[in-house]
RNA sequence: GGCGACGUGGCCGAGUGGUUUAGGCAGGGGCCUGCAAAGCCCCGUACGUGGGUUCGAUUCCCACCGUCGCCUCCA
């Protein structure tokens, strides 16, 4: 069973499931005002990875991610650029899934969006009132975290601390610097739902309560983020559930930073990166194979030179596909359901990934195999090479990494001039033959001999 | 200020109280090749500094230095 570092208690524990053979997961997805960045990238392919994983194991994954589609941010985009909510919203939701697609970062079972919520959210608001959990100011309605038990276990730190960091609020209308907004009541111009506490819309925390604890039940087994999420989102989604009297995520897992030049990737510095971008220079599976090779709770250092290294080391696993011919493996991979593998390697995989998602073990062992493959092709024993490049694509493709070559298209006259350049390589003109691989080279192909002779791709 | 993480060979990045090595990239040498490319083999002999514990520490403890983070919007 899958061992993970649960932030809950600091330990890495066995992840418990509600049903057997079932995992049910949340995890925080975007607000959507903007372009994505390199830390939603990395968030997204870490539970990608942890999703695919569980699914290779066998097990039915539930896996549910919201889109935050109102908010602040959203609203003053639209203000400032004239348009309604709905616009911007869409827009860069949009953009949100074309730079998942390009990840490879499989679509979750359900993406509840807060504006399809707000009537549960309303209920939910309604009941911390009358239960005396939550109360009224002229701005909104908020928790009274002193009301709830064991506040701060996600913070991992004092209470006193939190609360001597917190930002002074201009009204003091709190009864706590920690107590936080539910609702937010509506100002002039603003998005507004009615409701019996006063038109307004759902505070940040509010909305993930209500959506995860709807959609998978309560006590649902593990709820992920960002680790910027661990306080106050999380720890504030948790204590709306206390408060409730619901039993909430069973198992907490986050995710480390990216960092931009020894520096954390944030907001207040202004120094990210979009995945849009980077998706438009480079491989999706070089980003993946980059977060692989870091612990998923180690910080990672995204840069030009971090990604091009990476890009070269899918060229050693794509190389291997192209001397193979390797087929693609369905995805998701459900390694109890392909035959051939090698039997050792699973078992090994597994103890890595078992433990805390080992990936970056988990990967040098992809390569030691592609390693291996290449020597028994050498000695002419394809029995052996097939097991091995089977276990090699089946492996990647449980982390998500799928393994191939691009499929280019080579026109009729790239064509002719291979087959030229073969019969020169016959005759022995090796200066003909050499004259026509630079002009293929200067068309972008690389040129490799086989024994069927010049293959190329890009 | 309170709390915490980290510091590994040219680079990225795992791991471990002591035997043989993570892995990738880059570099050098060799095999293969008409020459290359790809592949294979070999090589550099690393663990911030100073103490301590130990038969033995890169791995445990303490101090120090350095980097980074959380306590505020953020994935």
């Amino acid at each position: 069973m899958l061992n993970l570092h649960d932030t809950a208690t600091g330990q890495v524990r066995p992840l418990a499931l509600r049903d057997e053979g079932k995992v049910s997961m949340y995890v925080c997805g975007p607000t959507v005002y903007d372009l994505p960045h390199l830390g939603h990238g990395r968030f997204t392919l870490v539970f990608d990875v942890l999703r695919r994983y569980l699914i290779a194991r066998g097990l039915e994954v539930t896996y549910v991610s919201n889109i935050t589609d109102i908010d602040d941010n959203i609203i003053a985009k639209a203000l400032k650029e004239g348009r309604s909510e709905t616009e911007v919203a869409a827009e860069f939701e949009a953009e949100w899934w074309a730079a998942m697609d390009r990840l490879g970062v499989l679509r979750p079972d359900a993406t509840p969006h807060a504006t399809e919520f707000v009537t549960g959210m309303i209920a939910t608001i309604n009941e911390l009132l009358d239960s005396g959990v939550a109360y009224r100011t002229s701005d909104g309605v908020y928790l009274d975290t002193s009301t709830v038990e064991g506040y701060g276990l996600l913070a991992g730190q004092p209470l006193e601390s939190l609360r001597a960091g917190a930002r002074i609020e201009a009204d003091e209308e709190k009864r706590s610097p920690l107590d936080f907004a539910l609702w937010k009541a509506a100002k002039p111009e603003e998005p507004a739902w009615e409701a019996p506490f006063g038109a307004g819309r759902p505070g940040w925390h509010t909305e993930c309560v209500v959506m995860s604890l709807s959609l998978l039940g309560d006590g649902f087994d593990l709820h992920g983020g960002g680790l910027d999420l661990k306080f106050p989102h999380h720890e504030n989604e948790r204590a709306q559930s206390v408060a409730l009297g619901r039993p909430f995520a069973q198992h907490w897992a986050h995710n480390g930073w990216v960092m931009v030049d020894g520096e954390k990737m944030s907001k207040s510095l202004g120094n990210f990166t979009s995945l849009t971008d980077l998706l438009a220079k480079a491989d999706g599976r070089a980003y993946r194979l980059l977060v692989l090779r870091s612990h998923y709770r180690a910080p990672i250092e995204v840069t030009t030179d971090t990604i091009a290294d990476a890009e070269r080391g899918l060229g050693r696993l794509d190389t291997l596909a192209r001397r193979m011919d390797l087929a693609a493996t369905p995805s998701p991979v459900v390694l109890g359901e392909i035959d051939g593998l090698d039997p050792q390697a699973i078992e090994r995989f597994v103890e890595l990934m078992d433990d805390d998602l080992q990936t970056p073990q988990a990967l040098g062992l992809v390569f030691e195999l592609v390693g291996e493959a290449n020597t028994a092709l050498d000695a002419g024993d394809d029995e052996r090479a097939g097991q091995l490049g089977a276990t090699v694509v089946a492996l990647a493709g449980a982390m998500g990494l799928e393994i191939g070559w691009s499929t280019d298209e080579i026109d009729v006259a790239t064509l002719a001039l291979a087959a030229e350049r073969d019969e020169a390589r016959a005759a022995k003109d090796f200066v003909r033959s050499d004259e026509i691989r630079e002009q293929l080279q200067a068309a972008g192909w690389v040129v490799e001999d086989t024994p069927e002779g010049t293959s190329l791709h890009r």
